[in-house]
DNA sequence: TCCATCTAGTTGAGATTTCTACTACACTGG
DNA sequence: CCAGTGTAGTAGAAATCTCAACTAGATGGA
């Protein structure tokens, strides 16, 4: 009768049976199952804490930093929407929106690509800039006091390298 | 002039400075700034291929799922709206307007709560448990291949045991 | 060259989430 | 009992994100 967290369902109308593609399914063991609601349950918080918190004090979403970020790190402070988009792991499309309130506000411009008639580069402006670097210590505060000081050295070096193990392999 | 993601700023107009609050900005060394973006980027496409997987094959956003979840392992498959909030660390007010949907779909109902005039019970309906027994199975698949089954047990213990240290101590 | 196809980006509508205010009930001290 | 305060949940508007077109420029082959 119950269908544990985001992973698991062991109902006994369907135990040990098989799928609708015919294998059996494969159940998260219990160790398992724990390891993965501690995540979900660690990540919701850590990313409801961080983003509240750079809301408070800077005005802005984490996605918006993270794309001033990007854009204070690349040449000219000027980047691809596209890479953007494909690094932020965001759509063309919401990519766009985000850059449009973001140009709004003056953080921002657009500017069309030489090399690429259909290309625009996204471009960060001093203002951006000033902004982004008034919200970063406050921001590095947060993931200290949330993850990397409550971790040891080893544990935040285990959590990376098996995220980092993750990404690649992601389906779709 | 660079910005590092979400985390880091080490624009030289900041470095060794003193943050807003006077503290200097203990900014990340580069390995915990290495493994603070793994993670990141892990989660972020984590979730986007878990999301997308569960929504093609089930119809349901994993917000959703997670509901049912809850529902799922609750007696009578019934719990007050303000415990699914804190479970889920959702908003009442997205909860709300969640388990609104849920009800129209017929997924679940609302029930006034006998103990206190002021709650309400969400209970799963058949059909809402329905949809979740035929969801589940392809949901630990995705979570297999894109996590589980992608790291060594040890790996995926430091994970759990990483991020179980993480959430209760969060900041708000 | 020219057409088919692919890539970059945008658009607008619809769906979801957030934010703020509001109602109703519960609890506490006087 | 009753005012004051806190808790549970909802409502609606504004903000954000998703999804399905759609435009325009690039690319590749006949």
């Amino acid at each position: 009768m119950s269908v544990s967290q985001s992973a698991e369902v062991r109902p006994d109308e369907v135990d040990a049976g098989a799928g609708p593609s015919g294998e059996p399914v494969r159940w998260l063991a219990p160790e398992q199952q724990e390891s993965w609601r501690a995540y979900l349950l660690g990540v919701t918080r850590l990313t409801e804490a961080l983003g509240r918190a750079l809301d408070e004090d800077a005005g802005l979403s984490l996605s918006e930093y993270e794309i001033l970020v990007r854009l204070s790190e690349a040449p000219e402070h000027a980047a691809r929407m596209s890479e953007l988009a494909a690094s932020l792991v965001h759509s063309r499309s919401r990519l766009t929106h985000t850059v449009g309130r973001l140009e709004a506000r003056g953080l921002v411009e657009r500017r069309t690509c030489a090399a690429d008639g259909r290309g625009v580069n996204a471009v960060m402006t001093p203002e951006g800039y000033a902004l982004l670097v008034a919200a970063a210590p406050g921001h590095v505060r947060a993931v200290r006091e949330n993850l990397v000081d409550v971790l040891t050295d080893e544990e935040l070096t285990a959590l990376g390298n098996a995220m980092a193990r993750v990404a690649p392999g992601v389906t779709g």
